[in-house]
DNA sequence: GTCTATAACTAGATAGAC
DNA sequence: GTCTATCTAGTTATAGAC
């Protein structure tokens, strides 16, 4: 709202140095003893504030979920970023954009149980498909555009424009393996990537087929009619 | 625990009776208020009984939501039955159960979002993939079971065996869609079954095209694997 | 006007007496 | 089996400090 006081870098005001050390305290209390043995109390006095100061800043516990979301997303893309320079391969490519994000969020599993329950509820604002997780959609939708497009492979026109949202459905449903995997060191989620993602390719390539274009073609109609009937009632 | 004392019916016992008065209580003042706003207390006052008491049938008030899900599921059954007689068409046989969930659950759609909050917490009994879910799973795969062998369609061996289990991975899709659903009389979720289902039949036809059975075999080895990764560790 | 703290409230859950 | 009394932790009301 005001002009920048020194750098161009955003000068942190007080709020916000109070913000991010709830966030701190709350995601390092999380990784230790899991959500809900981290109480709101533990989390405001490891901040070093009150617990009516926390809820300043976050108007439910919950919320501070989106704080471990946003601080995950950012590092899963850079990380990749680093990881995909020189492949080319489409497969490959796809493997080591969900592996970077499973290795990422590797110190998360317990955790994540707790999120995708929040994330579930679809009236909450968590939930991956809400309005209010849009950004970080994009984000991640993005990142398989990213994929995608730095591959040399031939992707049939039925299905190019769509193909980086279809991954994120794809990965939704990896992470959804994921939080349910009790395997060594995320065994059964490696192996379910490595042996889907050219299962995955190998259906794209199908899509060119005459038969299986027809059904692409009533899919895409389908989504269009669905989304007319889930808006105009609003 | 003792022999029956009257007719051969079983004889509900002082137990038993407040058990079914709480999980009336309960289940009649979700659909007015919902479930968050039904507490502890007033379901307990309704019942006549006291909230000690309450949890001393239910360590939890989650746990209430099985006797929403275990009674919907005889119902849902009992209808499906009935509407299934006469109809032979396999397309027309799995609308006709989808349908019928429908329309039994049509009073619970909000009090569903709930249900599935819980539900996708892994580490809930709820979940329909936990083994405490494992009896009305398996009654709800035979329901489509009977589906499938009350239809005189001709179904690749490819994936006779397993069509039952698919169907219902299916339906849990449309649940989930159905719980996301706001539009007018769920009119998205049926359209989503109506136009779903025969794509759905087209895809079990694939199956018998070479190219797509060497896919269908990856994904049965694939499973088989993932299975044994994940019972070994416990 | 933005932050911060203390005290109180609510509702799920438990302990222990009867 | 049933109750009362109590605990715990998320959340809010409210008053005051910067």
């Amino acid at each position: 709202m005001m002009a920048a006081t020194t750098s161009g870098v955003t000068p942190p005001t007080k709020g916000e140095q109070t913000r991010a050390s709830i966030i701190d305290a709350a995601l390092s209390l999380f990784e230790e003893s899991g959500y809900d043995a981290s109480t709101m109390r533990a989390i405001a006095e490891r901040a070093g504030v009150s617990v009516g100061n926390a809820y300043y800043y976050f108007s439910s516990k919950e919320e501070l979920i989106q704080g471990f979301y946003d601080r995950n997303a950012a590092q899963h893309e850079a990380r990749a970023a680093v990881d995909l320079e020189g492949v080319t391969d489409l497969v490959e490519r796809a493997r080591v954009n969900l592996r970077a994000w499973l290795d990422e969020n590797a110190g998360f599993h317990e955790f994540a149980g707790v999120f995708l329950r929040t994330a579930s509820d679809p009236a909450s604002p968590m939930s991956p498909f809400s309005s209010e997780s849009a950004g970080a959609r994009d984000r991640a939708i993005g990142g398989w555009r990213l994929v995608v497009e730095g591959s040399d492979a031939a992707i049939p026109d039925t299905i190019r424009e769509e193909l980086p949202e279809l991954l994120w459905l794809y990965q939704m449903g990896i992470v959804l393996f994921w939080v349910h995997d009790r395997s060594e060191g995320m065994a059964a989620t490696r192996l379910l990537i490595d042996r889907t993602v050219p299962m995955l390719m190998r259906a794209v390539e199908f899509s060119a087929l005459p038969m299986v274009r027809e059904v692409v073609n009533d899919l895409v109609t389908l989504i269009a009619d669905l989304r007319r009937l889930q808006i105009e009632p609003a």
